[in-house]
DNA sequence: AAGTTATTTCTAGTATTATCGAAATAAGAA
DNA sequence: TTCTTATTTCGATAATACTAGAAATAACTT
């Protein structure tokens, strides 16, 4: 992954907000979760929730998916893997390469 | 680890010259790599830098070692560690909970 | 068609961040 | 003490982001 996409995902994931709404989605598996209702589950107003869930589908961390009236936030755990292989191939230790 | 840290600590990764700064200390291991060094290796004016090496002591993902006059900065691999391990605890698919 | 539910877009005020030159500080060297 | 090197702080400007109410859109129901 290039170093401009992974800092633009870690930068939507560095919002307390957004990051738990990623989190609640994650735990809600690979169907999605309606806005509504992470709406109730966060407590946040409708406009700011929409605003924060349009930033994380611009990066790719999450897609929508309509049914009926019902918009589904789908996690995209593929490239939140790729974002953590990132970080641990780029930004850890490299034990392999270390004189012992 | 809490949230709201966890939070700080991706937005002052998510942006392309501190995410580069971080790297390059990473790969610079754990002695440090002085100030200036980074300055000249990224090619990014002094005040900008310390701009944004501050940041990364304020969250503790950096720590910052004197050695007369030059300045070492040394990269949190444990706070790194800690973050990526929120990553995947809270926020990747939990295998384990999953009845295959 | 009119009403209801689900969600977004618009708008605007406030706040935070990024950038970098210039001046200031820290510390060693002459 | 003056000079040089290393780095930060100051200050100012521009850009981006956060928040949320109100209006608009999308889609189902009656």
């Amino acid at each position: 992954m290039q170093i401009e996409i992974a800092a633009k995902r870690l930068a939507e994931l560095g919002h307390a907000t957004r990051l738990e709404i990623f989190r609640y989605l994650v735990k809600g598996g690979k169907t999605g979760v309606p806005v509504g209702e992470i709406q109730s589950a966060l407590g946040v107003p409708g406009s700011t929730l929409s605003h924060h869930i349009t930033r994380l589908v611009n990066v790719g961390l999450v897609v929508q998916r309509r049914e009926g009236r019902t918009l589904y936030c789908v996690p995209q755990y593929t490239e939140l893997d790729a974002l953590v292989a990132f970080l641990q191939d780029e930004c850890c230790i490299n034990e392999t390469t270390d004189s012992t």
